[in-house]
DNA sequence: TTAGGGTTAG
């Protein structure tokens, strides 16, 4: 009794050292209990490895359940789960599947979290439909849906367009009793506003207000990256400012948004400003981060910070992404580096990445620019993707090309039908060219 | 245990 008593004692210190990131202490309090003879259980170490799948990494987690195997523990549904979560919070996504996969063989039965995190990979993974089949067979199997389980299905459906579907389960649910919670009214307004259906996003807004919820810092992130996209900056600088006054807490998300409008902008002092406020605030340390600032140190043509950058987010253990990859390559191409930007692009394939559509596109314009049209077709016809930006980005420097050799008029644009064939995008041929 | 917002090019 007494020592039940004190594994349960044990595992709420586990638990406060997990919660406030102090993975040492958790530790050596569990080593403090053994010598007093109060041993780990499983929830002892389920929280453990669930404080080190979000605060350290995956391997440490890994060497928990080895530890707990090792002192006779066996894993449950909760020790998977918490392992498929951090997997797919590290972007491990196939690892997720993997875990769930053993999970079944170890002859666990998953829960409707294994479920909602499941969902969520295949999602991510670019699997809607799989994703859809999961959400089938949790009413199949006679599973209680969590809110979660309807907020995950509405966003999945969101990022793939689907915002119509997405909006039509929203209602059926409910008309079924679901209250839906501010998140759903974020996913909802996020997808509503990727899509460019403004007006209805704002209506989804004041029916959640009408519903008592009060908008939170992630609405107001959302709603104010809308803005920025659709060129609303006004708008968007407005909200930001309304977020301060009624004094939201500012994190990674909202400065960065922030950041990247006053760049588009060329609002380079106000960009520091902000990034300075952030890093003051110990805000968001991570490749988004990174990011946005080499971002912004090569819009300032400030290549050798850029770089320096660079070297620090690998010393970190972060990895480049596209994003990465196509804000180096346009900041080499915009500071006329444009053998550094090839240079690059092919460090970048000998790393494991096959395209970069952003940075080709960014390769294109700038020998456009710079005259090398020779070079930018050749670029473009070696490119097995293309969007409208490839074509804009050509057919405009194309034509600035011809109108110097030819002067304005009565010019030939017979080459053009080749671009237009391709596409049911919208080139620009209009006044501007003809 | 779980779900939402951020960074790139014409």
């Amino acid at each position: 009794m007494v020592s039940k008593y004190s594994t349960k004692f044990l595992n709420i210190c586990v638990a406060s050292f997990c919660k406030s990131q102090q993975m040492q202490k958790a530790e050596d309090v569990i080593i403090d209990g053994i010598r007093l003879g109060v041993l780990p259980d499983v929830v002892t170490y389920n929280t453990l490895i669930d404080g080190y799948c979000r605060f350290s990494g995956m391997d440490a987690a890994y060497s928990v359940l080895y530890r707990m195997r090792e002192a006779g523990i066996s894993p449950d549904v909760i020790t998977y789960n918490s392992l498929i979560a951090g997997a797919s919070r590290n972007r491990s996504l196939e690892q997720s599947l993997d875990l769930f996969e053993e999970m079944l063989q170890s002859g666990i039965t998953p829960d409707i979290w294994s479920y909602n995190t499941l969902m969520h990979c295949l999602f991510r993974l670019g699997k809607p439909d799989e994703a859809n089949r999961i959400f089938k067979d949790i009413i199949l199997k006679g599973l209680s849906p969590h809110p979660v389980t309807f907020n995950t299905m509405i966003n999945g459906l969101c990022k793939y367009g689907y915002t119509s579907n997405a909006i039509m389960l929203f209602r059926n649910l409910q008309r079924h009793g679901f209250v839906p919670q501010l998140v759903t009214y974020n996913i909802l307004i996020n997808g509503l506003c990727k899509v460019g259906r403004m007006k209805a996003a704002w209506r989804m807004l004041n029916e959640a207000m009408d519903s008592g919820l009060e908008p939170g810092a992630v609405t107001y992130t959302t709603l104010m990256k809308s803005c920025f996209r659709c060129r609303q900056y006004k708008h968007g600088f407005e909200i930001f400012f309304e977020m301060k006054n009624k004094g939201y807490a500012f994190d990674g998300f909202a400065y960065c948004t922030v950041i990247g409008a006053f760049l588009k902008l060329g609002r380079f002092e106000e960009a520091n400003v902000c990034m300075e406020q952030m890093i003051r605030n110990g805000l968001g340390i991570d490749l988004v981060f990174y990011n946005t600032l080499i971002n912004l140190y090569c819009k300032e043509g400030k290549l050798e910070a850029a770089y320096k950058l660079l070297d620090e987010l690998e010393s970190l253990g972060l990895e480049y992404d596209d994003y990465t990859h196509s804000i180096i390559t346009d900041g080499l191409c915009r500071n006329g580096n444009i053998e550094g930007a090839w240079r690059h692009l092919n460090y970048m394939y000998t790393t494991g990445f096959t395209s970069n559509l952003v940075a080709l596109n960014c390769l294109i314009d700038r020998l456009g620019k710079a005259g090398q049209i020779d070079h930018a077709m050749k670029l473009f016809e070696s490119m097995e993707i293309r969007d409208s930006i490839t074509y804009t980005s050509l057919v405009h420097n194309l034509c600035k090309g011809l109108q110097v050799k030819q002067g304005r008029s009565d010019q030939n644009y017979e080459w053009l039908d080749s671009f237009i064939d391709h596409l049911g995008l919208n080139v620009a041929l209009d006044q501007k060219l003809l």
